[in-house]
DNA sequence: CTGAAAGCGCTTACAG
DNA sequence: CTGAAAGCGCTTACAG
């Protein structure tokens, strides 16, 4: 059996309240006695249990972490900084891959309800995890809006459409079609294609977007996108997958790049820049979004509700590189 | 305040026993009495406290992951089907980024400890976990070797590293370098070396091998090799993301691939599918690994500790792409 | 400077 | 079929 704080107060010769305060560094203990303590929790391997201390305190430093998917890169890189940060600030993660499915976040979320998670950072599409709010439970929601109450932190997508399609025309493109995800969804991503539609516009172009099955297989609609647009001289894809996948079609296709076509990102994950360095992106500042997103979720979690800012966006930056 | 079992209890008319029987469905309860309950439960809105069934039944269902860095696709893709498989058994993940470093392992594995979780799975380079194996407490190491006691489960990388050699000889290839992580760790990734090392011999080749400082930017010590090795028309990297700077270096010097100079990787995530399909690499199965870990964990977990098998290592496959 | 007691929110023998 | 009591391993007023 594990020992306790009782076994660690008789081999110490104390009363557990004393071992609990040596614990805790609280009140006034002869040094003496501290040592005695430290001794005898040393001599049985005791480490206290956090179970109970939590239970006590309610308050458990836990904090989860609903993504779609962590094999993704920008999930991975971004549970990798929000983990670490955590674990800075003393707090641990509890991590949930979503798949972006409804019925798995809701079932995620009363999992954490169940373990007393101190607060919840989710990538979510589903509005219907403010449901949950009466819980009281205090939510920051990453890149995609959730509800009026829950705050919202992200890269400026407009920003990055806007530099993306900018660089795309500045490079003499006159065709570009955008590349996006399922569009009915509530998201800043649509941001991205909003910049986008609008400096078309602004430049007197058509703007053509594509809509993509949510993280599925895209090459048979990026191949119908070739057979279609034949004319497409540059192309902005929504996040570096997709653009990878592009490539690979234009590949195929005998279609240099960027001779032909050229073609633009968006995410700028350490692992695109490692397996793809030559994909030109909109790089997201990942770990100064997850910094902001634990600063706002912590604040919360202290209570102090007042001045969360409902909505951030973090400024992004053009990764160039050989594809336009 | 959050509600708790007597609330519930008050609510239905009926003791706290009484609810929890019903929240376990444990004894006999009439029809009548669980409903009062369930709708009692659903009144306010009850959600148990799983820290305080934890902490009385000794058993937190809780598990431990320690991985290097979820940002790498491969550690990415580990966490994600450990995480669904636990989800699945009815357990909860609680994620660690060591960054390899052996002061974080110590800390994070005493963290869990505090946590009390149920069972810990570690991809880890340092031996000295095994020191807290005296806390009795049910660990599994992925791919690397731990201890005598601790199971490992991985790819079988002999047959891997074997596989990739054959392939660059089969093409063709007379001097074939191997570009590997520090060799001084007692990792069974260094049987994909010592593989490469015994085919080569076997096939009157004198074996090169490189060691590149651990995880961090290759590309000065990759400049390096084709420096110091001119002749070299085979490459069999030991993992994908050296691969890739390998396929940097080749174009930034001009290098064709593969006509002039073959790469062979190691892993074959979905993310390198996606962002580099060409590579040929030999892909680890990462979910049979997950799952075969997790059986073998919650096996000890319960307590049967007869016939853990100490080493399993799992078939990979050959990826052909277009760099050999 | 130190200890006895109550309580965090559950579960489980035990008794009826 | 149901309830009172004890206990999981802690912490914190309260008292001395």
């Amino acid at each position: 059996m594990k020992p306790n704080i009782h076994d660690v107060a008789k081999i110490a010769g104390v009363s557990s309240t004393t071992v609990s305060r040596v614990l805790n560094n609280r009140g006034y203990i002869s040094e003496k006695t501290k040592e005695r303590v430290y001794k005898a929790m040393e001599e049985i391997n005791y480490f206290p249990n956090d179970l109970a201390r939590s239970l006590f305190r309610k308050r458990t430093n836990l904090i989860g972490l609903i993504i779609p998917n962590s094999s993704n890169p920008f999930f991975g890189e971004l549970a990798f900084h929000i983990e670490s940060i955590c674990t800075q600030k003393g707090y641990k993660l509890l991590l949930c891959n979503s798949l972006n499915r409804k019925d798995k976040e809701e079932k995620y979320l009363e999992m954490l309800i169940r373990n007393q998670v101190d607060g919840v950072i989710a990538v979510t599409f589903n509005r219907g995890i403010l449901d949950y709010h009466k819980q009281n439970l205090p939510i920051v929601a990453i890149d995609h809006y959730l509800s009026n109450h829950i705050p919202v932190v992200g890269s400026d997508n407009y920003a990055g459409g806007k530099k993306a399609t900018e660089l795309l025309l500045g490079k003499g493109c006159k065709h570009i079609v955008h590349i996006n995800g399922p569009l009915e969804l509530e998201t800043p991503a649509n941001l991205r294609r909003k910049a986008y539609e609008d400096i078309m516009k602004e430049h007197g172009r058509q703007p053509v977007t594509y809509e993509v099955p949510f993280h599925q297989n895209y090459q048979e609609c990026i191949s119908r996108l070739f057979d279609e647009q034949p004319n497409a001289d540059g192309i902005f894809a929504s996040d570096d997958l997709i653009a990878a996948a592009v490539l690979t079609e234009a590949k195929k296709r005998g279609k240099d790049i960027p001779s032909r076509l050229k073609v633009i990102g968006y995410d700028g994950t350490e692992t695109v820049q490692s397996l793809l360095p030559s994909l030109t992106t909109i790089q997201q500042p990942i770990q100064s979004i997850s910094q902001k997103a634990i600063d706002i979720l912590l604040k919360a979690v202290d209570g102090d509700f007042n001045d969360l800012p409902l909505e951030t966006y973090l400024p992004v930056k053009v990764l160039e590189g050989e594809t336009t």
